[in-house]
DNA sequence: ATTAATACCTAAGTTTCTTATGTATATTTG
DNA sequence: CAAATATACATAAGAAACTTAGGTATTAAT
Protein backbone atom coordinates (compact mmCIF):
# COMPACT_ATOMS: atom_id res chain seq x y z
CA UNK A 1 0.00 0.00 0.00
CA UNK A 2 1.38 3.34 -0.83
CA UNK A 3 1.29 6.49 1.93
CA UNK A 4 -1.76 7.13 -0.42
CA UNK A 5 -1.11 11.22 -1.30
CA UNK A 6 -0.34 10.23 -4.41
CA UNK A 7 -3.42 8.45 -5.09
CA UNK A 8 -4.97 12.34 -5.05
CA UNK A 9 -6.05 13.28 -8.62
CA UNK A 10 -5.64 10.25 -10.49
CA UNK A 11 -8.73 8.69 -8.63
CA UNK A 12 -11.35 10.17 -10.87
CA UNK A 13 -9.16 9.28 -13.86
CA UNK A 14 -8.64 5.87 -12.41
CA UNK A 15 -12.50 5.15 -12.46
CA UNK A 16 -13.01 6.52 -15.75
CA UNK A 17 -10.39 4.49 -17.80
CA UNK A 18 -11.72 1.56 -15.91
CA UNK A 19 -15.24 2.12 -16.99
CA UNK A 20 -14.57 3.07 -20.60
CA UNK A 21 -12.73 -0.31 -20.43
CA UNK A 22 -15.62 -2.38 -18.91
CA UNK A 23 -18.93 -1.07 -20.38
CA UNK A 24 -20.38 -0.92 -16.70
CA UNK A 25 -19.25 -1.45 -13.15
CA UNK A 26 -20.94 -1.09 -9.57
CA UNK A 27 -19.42 0.86 -7.19
CA UNK A 28 -18.29 -2.32 -5.06
CA UNK A 29 -16.95 -3.97 -7.82
CA UNK A 30 -14.63 -0.89 -9.12
CA UNK A 31 -13.02 -1.63 -5.51
CA UNK A 32 -12.29 -4.88 -6.26
CA UNK A 33 -11.25 -4.86 -9.35
CA UNK A 34 -8.56 -1.65 -8.17
CA UNK A 35 -7.51 -4.15 -5.55
CA UNK A 36 -6.97 -7.32 -7.86
CA UNK A 37 -5.69 -5.32 -10.69
CA UNK A 38 -3.17 -3.49 -8.51
CA UNK A 39 -2.06 -6.74 -6.67
CA UNK A 40 -3.49 -5.01 -3.40
CA UNK A 41 -1.90 -1.77 -3.99
CA UNK A 42 -4.08 0.61 -4.47
CA UNK A 43 -7.24 0.30 -2.21
CA UNK A 44 -9.92 2.51 -3.15
CA UNK A 45 -11.89 3.52 0.24
CA UNK A 46 -15.74 3.95 -0.79
CA UNK A 47 -15.42 7.01 1.43
CA UNK A 48 -13.90 8.63 -1.60
CA UNK A 49 -15.35 6.29 -4.12
CA UNK A 50 -19.03 6.54 -3.67
CA UNK A 51 -19.02 10.73 -3.56
CA UNK A 52 -17.19 10.63 -6.75
CA UNK A 53 -19.18 8.66 -8.86
CA UNK A 54 -22.27 10.80 -7.74
CA UNK A 55 -20.18 13.84 -8.87
CA UNK A 56 -19.74 12.17 -12.19
CA UNK A 57 -23.52 11.34 -12.38
CA UNK A 58 -24.27 14.87 -11.48
CA UNK A 59 -21.59 16.23 -14.11
CA UNK A 60 -23.79 14.13 -16.36
CA UNK A 61 -20.10 11.92 -17.24
CA UNK A 62 -21.96 8.75 -15.96
CA UNK A 63 -25.64 7.28 -15.95
CA UNK A 64 -26.81 4.99 -13.82
CA UNK A 65 -29.27 1.45 -13.71
CA UNK A 66 -30.15 -0.22 -10.85
CA UNK A 67 -30.62 -3.81 -10.18
CA UNK A 68 -31.28 -6.49 -7.91
CA UNK A 69 -29.60 -9.34 -6.92
CA UNK A 70 -32.15 -11.16 -4.79
CA UNK A 71 -33.17 -8.07 -2.52
CA UNK A 72 -29.80 -6.67 -2.75
CA UNK A 73 -29.57 -3.69 -4.75
CA UNK A 74 -26.75 -3.21 -7.61
CA UNK A 75 -26.35 0.52 -8.95
CA UNK A 76 -24.42 0.13 -12.41
CA UNK A 77 -22.64 3.24 -13.64
CA UNK A 78 -21.82 3.57 -17.50
CA UNK A 79 -19.85 6.52 -19.31
CA UNK A 80 -22.31 8.95 -21.22
CA UNK A 81 -21.35 9.92 -24.52
CA UNK A 82 -19.94 13.55 -23.10
CA UNK A 83 -18.00 10.92 -20.50
CA UNK A 84 -16.47 9.18 -23.01
CA UNK A 85 -14.99 12.26 -23.99
CA UNK A 86 -13.90 13.17 -20.73
CA UNK A 87 -12.69 9.80 -19.95
CA UNK A 88 -10.54 10.15 -23.14
CA UNK A 89 -8.90 13.80 -22.28
CA UNK A 90 -8.27 12.77 -18.53
CA UNK A 91 -6.21 9.73 -19.46
CA UNK A 92 -4.26 11.40 -22.41
CA UNK A 93 -3.90 13.86 -19.25
CA UNK A 94 -2.59 11.54 -17.21
CA UNK A 95 -0.54 9.39 -19.58
CA UNK A 96 1.09 13.00 -20.12
CA UNK A 97 2.06 13.62 -17.04
CA UNK A 98 3.63 10.10 -16.13
CA UNK A 99 5.94 11.48 -18.92
CA UNK A 100 6.66 14.52 -17.33
CA UNK A 101 7.10 13.29 -14.17
CA UNK A 102 9.84 10.23 -15.29
CA UNK A 103 11.19 13.51 -17.31
CA UNK A 104 11.51 15.38 -13.34
CA UNK A 105 12.80 11.90 -11.69
CA UNK A 106 15.13 10.95 -14.08
CA UNK A 107 16.64 14.48 -14.52
CA UNK A 108 20.38 15.61 -13.87
CA UNK A 109 20.61 11.62 -14.09
CA UNK A 110 24.42 10.58 -14.91
CA UNK A 111 26.25 14.05 -13.61
CA UNK A 112 28.22 14.73 -10.65
CA UNK A 113 25.38 15.20 -8.86
CA UNK A 114 23.33 12.77 -6.66
CA UNK A 115 25.69 10.51 -7.07
CA UNK A 116 26.30 9.89 -3.77
CA UNK A 117 23.74 7.59 -1.89
CA UNK B 1 -0.40 22.82 -18.47
CA UNK B 2 -1.96 20.15 -16.61
CA UNK B 3 -5.63 20.54 -14.46
CA UNK B 4 -3.37 20.78 -11.72
CA UNK B 5 -5.17 17.91 -9.26
CA UNK B 6 -2.27 15.49 -10.79
CA UNK B 7 0.31 17.66 -8.96
CA UNK B 8 -1.38 16.98 -5.98
CA UNK B 9 0.80 14.54 -3.80
CA UNK B 10 3.86 14.22 -6.21
CA UNK B 11 5.29 17.82 -5.67
CA UNK B 12 7.04 16.61 -2.18
CA UNK B 13 8.37 14.30 -4.07
CA UNK B 14 9.37 16.56 -7.13
CA UNK B 15 11.12 18.90 -4.67
CA UNK B 16 13.08 16.10 -3.03
CA UNK B 17 14.22 14.54 -6.18
CA UNK B 18 15.62 18.33 -7.57
CA UNK B 19 17.36 18.52 -4.53
CA UNK B 20 19.14 15.22 -3.82
CA UNK B 21 20.32 15.57 -7.59
CA UNK B 22 21.36 19.66 -7.26
CA UNK B 23 23.14 19.70 -3.88
CA UNK B 24 21.19 22.83 -2.85
CA UNK B 25 19.03 25.25 -4.44
CA UNK B 26 16.29 27.88 -3.49
CA UNK B 27 12.56 27.85 -3.51
CA UNK B 28 13.13 30.12 -6.42
CA UNK B 29 15.09 28.83 -8.59
CA UNK B 30 13.17 25.59 -7.79
CA UNK B 31 9.92 26.90 -9.35
CA UNK B 32 12.05 28.13 -12.47
CA UNK B 33 13.73 24.40 -12.87
CA UNK B 34 10.53 22.73 -12.85
CA UNK B 35 9.05 25.13 -15.28
CA UNK B 36 12.45 24.47 -17.69
CA UNK B 37 12.25 21.02 -16.99
CA UNK B 38 8.98 20.36 -17.91
CA UNK B 39 9.05 22.96 -20.69
CA UNK B 40 6.13 24.76 -18.73
CA UNK B 41 3.73 21.91 -18.44
CA UNK B 42 3.90 22.04 -14.46
CA UNK B 43 4.39 25.41 -13.15
CA UNK B 44 4.83 25.16 -9.57
CA UNK B 45 3.02 28.23 -7.77
CA UNK B 46 5.20 29.79 -4.48
CA UNK B 47 2.38 29.07 -2.58
CA UNK B 48 2.14 25.44 -2.42
CA UNK B 49 6.15 25.53 -2.40
CA UNK B 50 7.25 27.86 0.13
CA UNK B 51 5.03 26.13 3.20
CA UNK B 52 6.10 22.96 1.73
CA UNK B 53 9.70 23.30 2.23
CA UNK B 54 9.38 25.28 5.74
CA UNK B 55 7.25 21.93 6.45
CA UNK B 56 10.12 19.61 5.23
CA UNK B 57 12.80 22.29 7.32
CA UNK B 58 10.09 21.75 10.26
CA UNK B 59 10.30 17.77 9.96
CA UNK B 60 14.22 18.48 9.81
CA UNK B 61 14.62 16.41 6.38
CA UNK B 62 16.18 19.94 5.30
CA UNK B 63 18.37 22.56 6.05
CA UNK B 64 18.64 26.06 5.29
CA UNK B 65 21.70 28.44 4.96
CA UNK B 66 20.98 32.11 4.11
CA UNK B 67 22.89 34.00 1.13
CA UNK B 68 22.74 37.99 -0.18
CA UNK B 69 23.35 38.61 -3.64
CA UNK B 70 23.77 42.16 -2.87
CA UNK B 71 20.74 43.28 -0.20
CA UNK B 72 18.15 40.44 -1.65
CA UNK B 73 18.24 36.88 0.31
CA UNK B 74 18.25 34.31 -0.63
CA UNK B 75 17.61 31.07 1.14
CA UNK B 76 19.14 28.03 -0.30
CA UNK B 77 17.46 24.72 0.80
CA UNK B 78 19.48 20.85 0.67
CA UNK B 79 19.11 17.40 2.15
CA UNK B 80 20.02 16.74 5.59
CA UNK B 81 20.80 12.72 6.59
CA UNK B 82 17.89 12.22 7.24
CA UNK B 83 16.06 13.91 4.34
CA UNK B 84 18.50 12.09 2.08
CA UNK B 85 16.68 9.08 3.01
CA UNK B 86 13.04 10.28 3.02
CA UNK B 87 14.16 11.90 -0.65
CA UNK B 88 15.03 7.92 -1.27
CA UNK B 89 11.72 6.24 -0.01
CA UNK B 90 9.55 8.69 -1.23
CA UNK B 91 11.44 8.71 -4.90
CA UNK B 92 10.90 4.55 -4.89
CA UNK B 93 7.50 4.93 -4.47
CA UNK B 94 6.99 7.37 -6.73
CA UNK B 95 7.90 5.25 -9.44
CA UNK B 96 5.99 1.66 -8.23
CA UNK B 97 3.04 4.07 -8.49
CA UNK B 98 3.66 5.41 -11.72
CA UNK B 99 4.42 1.28 -12.96
CA UNK B 100 1.12 0.45 -11.09
CA UNK B 101 -0.81 3.03 -12.94
CA UNK B 102 0.66 2.48 -15.94
CA UNK B 103 -0.67 -1.61 -15.61
CA UNK B 104 -4.19 0.72 -14.44
CA UNK B 105 -3.86 2.19 -17.36
CA UNK B 106 -3.47 -0.76 -19.35
CA UNK B 107 -5.67 -2.77 -18.16
CA UNK B 108 -8.20 -4.76 -20.40
CA UNK B 109 -6.62 -3.25 -23.59
CA UNK B 110 -7.20 -5.67 -26.65
CA UNK B 111 -10.04 -7.25 -24.98
CA UNK B 112 -13.88 -7.03 -27.01
CA UNK B 113 -14.54 -4.20 -24.33
CA UNK B 114 -13.69 -0.77 -25.26
CA UNK B 115 -12.41 -0.32 -28.67
CA UNK B 116 -15.16 2.17 -29.78
CA UNK B 117 -14.02 5.08 -29.75
C1' DA C 1 10.03 56.03 -14.85
C1' DT C 2 7.44 52.16 -15.21
C1' DT C 3 7.16 47.34 -15.84
C1' DA C 4 8.89 42.80 -15.33
C1' DA C 5 11.75 39.64 -12.99
C1' DT C 6 13.74 37.97 -8.80
C1' DA C 7 12.97 36.48 -4.07
C1' DC C 8 10.76 35.87 0.00
C1' DC C 9 6.24 35.21 2.69
C1' DT C 10 1.18 34.21 4.59
C1' DA C 11 -3.88 33.45 4.81
C1' DA C 12 -8.46 32.17 3.22
C1' DG C 13 -10.80 29.04 0.57
C1' DT C 14 -11.43 24.74 -2.26
C1' DT C 15 -10.82 20.12 -3.59
C1' DT C 16 -10.15 15.64 -2.56
C1' DC C 17 -9.21 12.43 0.08
C1' DT C 18 -9.41 9.48 5.02
C1' DT C 19 -11.69 7.88 8.89
C1' DA C 20 -15.67 6.75 11.05
C1' DT C 21 -20.13 5.39 10.99
C1' DG C 22 -24.57 3.55 9.48
C1' DT C 23 -27.90 0.28 7.08
C1' DA C 24 -29.07 -4.06 5.03
C1' DT C 25 -28.55 -8.57 2.66
C1' DA C 26 -25.91 -12.83 1.59
C1' DT C 27 -22.43 -16.18 2.42
C1' DT C 28 -19.07 -18.73 4.94
C1' DT C 29 -17.37 -21.09 8.98
C1' DG C 30 -16.72 -23.03 13.51
C1' DC D 1 -27.15 -22.44 13.38
C1' DA D 2 -24.95 -18.42 15.34
C1' DA D 3 -21.43 -15.47 14.48
C1' DA D 4 -18.28 -13.61 11.48
C1' DT D 5 -17.20 -12.09 7.04
C1' DA D 6 -18.31 -10.40 2.51
C1' DT D 7 -21.24 -7.81 -0.43
C1' DA D 8 -23.41 -3.37 -1.43
C1' DC D 9 -24.99 0.98 -0.72
C1' DA D 10 -24.49 5.66 1.72
C1' DT D 11 -23.07 10.09 4.42
C1' DA D 12 -20.48 13.29 7.44
C1' DA D 13 -16.60 15.28 9.97
C1' DG D 14 -11.98 16.21 9.62
C1' DA D 15 -7.28 16.45 7.49
C1' DA D 16 -4.07 17.25 3.77
C1' DA D 17 -2.48 19.62 0.02
C1' DC D 18 -3.28 22.47 -3.02
C1' DT D 19 -5.00 27.40 -5.49
C1' DT D 20 -5.87 32.07 -5.40
C1' DA D 21 -4.90 36.25 -3.79
C1' DG D 22 -2.54 39.12 -1.50
C1' DG D 23 1.83 41.37 0.64
C1' DT D 24 6.98 43.24 0.87
C1' DA D 25 11.34 44.37 -1.15
C1' DT D 26 15.29 44.45 -4.48
C1' DT D 27 17.16 44.36 -9.19
C1' DA D 28 16.95 44.43 -14.23
C1' DA D 29 14.94 45.74 -18.50
C1' DT D 30 12.30 48.98 -21.66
Amino acid sequence: MYSSELIKGTLRTIVLNLLKENGRMYGYEITQRVKELTDHKIQITEGALYPLLHALEASEDLETEVEFIGKRQRKYYRLTKQGKQTSKKKIDELREFIETLNILLDANKGTSHGLIN
